[in-house]
RNA sequence: GGUCUCAUAGCUCAACCGGAUAGAGCAACUGCCUUCUAAGCAGUAGGUUGCAGGUUCGAGUCCUGCUGGGAUCACCA
């Protein structure tokens, strides 16, 4: 089972090398290769040295120095025997005199700093304009598979599985933006001794009831007799203990225990009373877990059953052995050693011939690949599950897989709250439907304060109200590097204000406010062929132009987090030109036009970059 | 105990193959709504980047050791 039963954090298996800066692409690549290509002439020019122009670096300038990239000067101080200063100063007086797209320059010690013409940004800003993909990057012809999601049917989704359904949703959008053909899969973990559990206490406890009959939604109806399962083995094995027998052996002795064990064993037999059972109660969770992915605005493209692929495996297991890979033990298990690699010996296959985890996800890896060809897939599991992946990647690799290269762990950290860890059996988990209904319930209480729902209808404020509430957590949840641990206080965690989703949604409302003027004035949106920018407008051209780079970049490493960060940046970047720059008041009507493109873009840019979390923006609110 | 991983402002997070004075938001304080949505903007304050060494022109970032969290090491999934 992908998410055990408490926690979902990442590692870095294999991130494709940095070699790029931060513009290499699309409509800025032109712009950053220029430079590089004049760098490159001029250390010829004025030191005699040659340099290939895809070695010479830009980063883009800090926000306290004038200019938009900036070159490092220091790593050849010492092979030109020249101050960093001087090196730089040549270098921007041959850029500014040969390069036209570079204006002006200044060198802070050791840094050369490049100030970009006017008439280059709007010619950039006109690509962009008319670019109606603008951050859709060309087809790779590359197939990729990304699981996310991956539920046990025992009890209802929690706060963790928000993060990995955000974060294998999100992931899957960037990933079809950069180009990837993409494959969206859910395994859903529906056989096994956990749901035997629920089973068992609903034949005991349940007294016929129903989704229909007490109101509870499917999922939660099991996650109750989960629980009650859980509650009376506890007591059995106290007695057992108080009786005076070793708690490890109660925990196995306990009689519901072995009822469970029992009835897992009909299950494999396909027992009919168990299996009516069993179908009847996945179906209630099926039911109540569409609903919660319905509200939390994820899908999937396929979806496999454990039950149907449980088995699959263990022909890999006989093709390792008759490889070498793997190897049978006399007691008849079959293992892999793993110590030359770094790691132990695993096991593969139970001595009396049944799956292990291990033995289901070879066979799923291999039915995967054969439904869908792909060079790459990805799994979003969290990091407790770091060394199962390692090994089964590897296993992969040993067996000659073609797609084991491709494959990848999107390993990612648990949510912690602020009372530690959640723990199911404890009661301290924070369950998704309420989170989300709790959330609903804070948006329409913020909005209603703020009275920002005149002229709304009913349908209209419970949708501003669900994507607001939405746009809050996913943006919480997904700005943070998904590797990392992180920390939910549901009191106070989730905000309307500063950094947050929230606000990227009101920066985009406030666009489309100003675009309505717009059309009501009949001011055309244009881009005009030279201009003087304010500092505003080069800011948010330049941030505009970054788009498909940060696009591609957090397709590269499978981070949702650098589409967040780029998002509330365009959009805090166009509220500080909100406030500065004048629209209508402006008498130029180009400038007029100009800034009304300009925010047409921002907005749709915008819109672009939170479907990529997932998240929906208003066009009021 | 072995392996992996994390530690940055009071709190939550950034910091682009090692680059400038380590940045945002929240919380605190100060200004700004008769003018395009104040869920906003501008500003003040807040740091020995867990500790000690090392490499480097340059270290939050790389290396070693230490301290403190977390994960994992099942014929569980």
């Amino acid at each position: 089972m992908r998410l055990k039963t408490e926690n979902p954090k990442p590692k870095t298996l294999h991130l494709p090398p940095k070699t790029r800066t931060f513009a290499d692409y699309s409509l800025s690549m032109n712009l950053t290769e220029q430079i590089q290509a004049g760098l490159a002439a001029a250390l010829q020019q004025e030191f005699g040295i040659e340099i290939s122009p895809a070695e010479l670096l830009l980063q883009p300038t800090k926000k306290e120095f004038e200019g938009f990239y900036t070159f490092v000067c220091f790593p050849y101080a010492k092979q030109l025997k020249k101050s960093p200063v001087e090196i730089g100063t040549k270098l921007g007086e041959y850029l500014t005199a040969h390069v036209p797209a570079v204006s002006a320059f200044n060198v802070v010690q050791g840094f050369l700093n490049l100030s970009i013409a006017d008439e280059i940004w709007l010619e950039l800003f006109a690509g962009i304009l008319n670019d109606e993909q603008f951050g859709q990057g060309a087809a790779k012809d590359v197939k990729v598979m990304v699981e996310y999601s991956s539920p046990n049917t025992n009890k209802p989704l929690h706060l963790g599985h928000l993060r990995n359904n955000f974060l294998g949703y999100s992931v899957a959008e960037i990933l079809k933006m950069s180009g990837y053909e993409v494959m969206k899969t859910n395994v859903i973990n529906n056989r096994g001794i956990h749901i035997c559990k629920s089973m068992l206490a609903y034949r005991l406890f349940g007294h016929g009831e129903t989704p229909e009959s007490s109101g509870i939604k499917g999922d939660h109806l099991a996650g109750k007799y989960y629980v009650a399962f859980d509650k009376a083995y506890k007591e059995q094995v106290s007695e057992l203990v108080a009786a005076g027998m070793e708690k490890e052996k109660a925990e196995k002795e306990a009689p519901l225990m072995k009822e469970a064990e029992a009835m897992l064993i009909q299950w494999e037999q396909g027992d009919p009373e168990v299996l009516a059972l069993w179908n009847t109660m996945n179906n209630w969770v099926y039911a109540g877990f569409d609903e919660t992915y319905r509200r939390m605005g994820v899908n999937f493209d396929k979806i496999y059953y454990e039950s149907d692929t449980y088995l699959l495996g263990k022909d890999i297991i006989e093709e390792g052995l008759e490889k070498g890979v793997f190897y049978r033990r006399p007691d008849n298990s079959v293992w892999i050693d793993l110590t030359a690699d770094g790691l132990d010996e695993k096991l593969v296959l139970r001595s009396n011939g049944t799956s292990v985890y291990m033995t289901q996800d070879l066979g799923l890896a291999d039915l995967k690949a054969h439904d869908f060809p792909m060079q790459k897939s990805v799994y979003v599991v969290g990091n407790e599950q770091d060394y199962h992946f390692k090994v089964l990647f590897l296993i992969m690799q040993k067996l000659g897989r073609p797609y084991a290269a491709g494959l990848y762990h999107l390993s990612y950290g648990m949510v912690d709250l602020p009372s530690g860890k959640m723990k199911s059996r404890e009661g301290t988990v924070v369950d998704a439907d309420d989170l989300m209904q709790e959330m609903k319930e804070t948006a329409e209480a913020m909005t209603r304060e703020l009275g920002k729902i005149d002229g709304f209808t009913t349908e209209e404020a419970d949708a501003l109200y669900h994507n607001l509430a939405m746009g809050a957590l996913k943006y919480f949840l997904l700005k943070v590097d998904p590797k990392k641990r992180m920390l939910f206080n549901p009191q106070e965690s989730v905000d309307f204000q500063g950094n947050t989703g929230p606000y990227i949604q009101y920066n985009h409302a406030r666009i489309c406010s100003i675009l309505r003027k717009a059309a009501q004035l009949g001011v055309e949106p244009a881009a005009p062929a030279s201009a003087a920018l304010q500092p505003a407008e080069r800011d948010l051209i330049f941030t505009l132009s970054q788009f498909p780079l940060r696009v591609e970049d957090a397709a590269a490493q499978y981070s949702p987090s650098l589409i967040a960060q780029y998002a509330y940046d365009l959009a805090k970047t166009y509220s500080q030109f909100f406030s500065e720059v004048p629209i209508f008041a402006e008498e130029d009507p180009a400038l007029k036009q100009f800034r009304v493109a300009l925010s047409q873009k921002v907005a749709e840019v915008i819109r672009r970059a939170m479907g990529l979390l997932g998240v929906t923006v208003p066009e009021r609110m």
